[in-house]
DNA sequence: TGGGTGGGTCAAAGCGCTTTGGGTTGGGCT
DNA sequence: AGCCCAACCCAAAGCGCTTTGACCCACCCA
């Protein structure tokens, strides 16, 4: 069933019925609801290919996953993101499409999406700094939104972030406060730009004290569990152990207290962990009383808030960068506890 | 640029290009040649709107990912299963549409995706058993696939899925070869198709020892790192304790280890502990030495295969129900030994 | 020499919508 | 009575491709 065969149907033209679902002003209320009726009835769905072409819009956001191709991973994180954006997505109509890209084909991606016209928008995930994309995408004149910041651009640009640094800030604030002067900082990739700005919030924090953070509980690498156990292990093994960790993720998190645990260690009382929880569905911080002590941040929220944001600069694409900067919430938990005296 | 810009530039018709473009026989190989140099030098890309309508194909395929809403919970198997997925798309210039949706929902998703023809064909995924969706999409005519398959459904359709039963049965009998008898089960939840086979592969492991589950010692939740600790709270609390787990997911295994060790027990060696690994890219079960003993099979290959018999299928319409059936490989890790002997 | 034959090209008709630019009423106003 | 305007509705022209059917021009063979 199509516009035309329900317009004979129903003895009107196909604009005016075209105009009746769209609810244009110009057509009386009685034969409004006469097509409404009649669409109903028929079961008639509007061809959204027709509806793309006529309107030259592509009704369609893309989400560009870098995948590492070293590593294969992708970040365990775009799940909860994207269904926050798929939310507001669906709500308006729009298709959410996912291509996941290796990282060195993403500006390739973009140009293919804008000039096929698959998509009206973009959502830039995990800018590193000063990123080559934004450049790209400004150029090419495609709405983006990015998710996170990307320092040292020259550009401004559409982004919502967590304020991460002081987010590790005040974390590291709050294991110094606890008596912490051993801190490893288990990070994430630092090309990314986020894991620059929560080094920057930790040693920010440390220089507050006079104290300069020690290369040998230093670490960045991918988020998962092996990881944060593999840099728990090293940190645990330093002549002077660290007696606190500072982690980018919940999986981290894990990782460590499996180190902590395996030697024989207790997390809480003997070593404190913080972590950053994007309070991932699949992955709650404990359920009444919370695992670790976090500073946490909904990544679900910042995808529906990112979604809104590249609808809204879809629909208004003259309009000025906006900018949503989240603020992470210090959650206690079990994970932290005064420095061991020794 | 678009096509026609392209031929006059050229001095062809729409025609000539559109078929040099795309590889009809019709056309001179030196104008051919021309045609793609003009194409390149141009930047031409054509509109994917256009070819779509004129087409009649979507060029789509669309993942509708059923989120709980009770919970909140996407399932986190499914960025890895994505990402194999996606790999096979875009390397067949097909785009993949996300929808994320509401259980109930999914039905009504199903039509609106077909009869705007926003997709080809679409994957189905967590099953449950006689699945409802199964029948609308086989009288909708849209072409799909399972991932996992639906017990009791009197319709042949085409299916990716893991032998579960076969590896937790397998997974069992290691346990009882190991000498133990208290086995726990900590499921995923049973309304879900995979679910039930991986506890009847459980239950007949235990029936040729003469031994039934015991009702104290079975759970069935998200598997969620908190839903395994729960479960294993439980199962250690019980007057006759559990001295083995299997766990339907990694997740559940790290809350388990954590309920093990919160108790002062020591994984491997007081308590075993087998899981099911999806060996997702960002929770890998260790590194070299597996932390967890394991069923493991890739959710990425499943993936990666579901997309290739959904390609298949969207191609062929009328060719018969294709099957895949994967095995899980016992992997063998540091979470397992031989029962106490008390 | 003339009627095939086939390679190469094109005009035009869609695909199923939206949207522009009229047209046709009927009623109110002077 | 004549004029104008608002309220409705419609025909037709796109949107940028694909694809059908026809055409033209060698060239070959009888």
């Amino acid at each position: 069933m199509n516009l035309k065969e329900l317009a004979t149907k129903l003895g009107l033209s196909p604009t005016t019925v075209s105009r009746a679902l769209n609810g244009y002003p110009e057509v009386n209320e009685a034969t409004r609801e006469r097509v409404l009726a009649g669409a109903r009835r028929h079961n008639y769905r509007p061809n959204a290919r027709a509806i793309r072409l006529a309107t030259g819009r592509a009704l369609a956001v893309g989400h560009v996953i870098p995948l590492n191709t070293r590593t294969e991973i992708v970040n365990p994180v775009f799940s909860d993101f994207i269904a926050g954006a798929g939310e507001v997505y669906s709500r308006n109509g729009y298709d959410m499409i996912l291509s996941i890209v290796a990282d060195e084909a993403e500006e390739t991606t973009y140009r293919d999406l804008m000039s096929r016209g698959t998509v009206d928008g973009v959502i830039v995930h995990a800018p590193k700094s000063n990123d080559p994309r934004i450049k790209v995408l400004r150029d090419l004149g495609l709405p983006f939104v990015v998710h996170g910041r990307s320092s040292d651009s020259e550009l401004d640009y559409n982004w919502v972030d967590v304020n991460n640094r002081r987010a590790f800030q005040r974390a590291t604030e709050f294991l110094l406060h606890l008596g912490h002067r051993r801190i490893a900082l288990v990070n994430g990739l630092e090309h990314v730009d986020f894991a620059i700005r929560r080094r920057a919030g930790f040693t920010e924090a440390l220089a507050t004290l006079g104290l300069s953070p020690d290369p040998g509980l230093l670490s960045s690498d991918e988020m998962t569990e092996t990881s944060g156990h593999r840099a728990a292990m090293r940190a645990l093994d330093h002549p002077q152990p660290a007696t606190a960790f500072l982690a980018a993720s919940m999986l981290q998190g894990m990782g460590i207290r499996r180190a902590i645990e395996g030697r024989g260690l207790r997390m809480g009382r003997d070593v404190s962990v913080i972590i950053f929880d994007d309070d991932l569905s699949y992955l709650r911080n404990g359920e009444d009383v919370p695992i670790f002590t976090a500073t946490r941040s909904s990544v679900r929220d910042a995808g529906r808030l990112s979604a809104e944001m590249l609808l809204d600069v879809i629909a208004n694409p003259a309009a000025p960068p906006q900018h949503r900067l989240l603020e992470a919430e210090l959650i206690l938990g079990q994970s932290t506890g005064p420095a061991p005296s020794h």
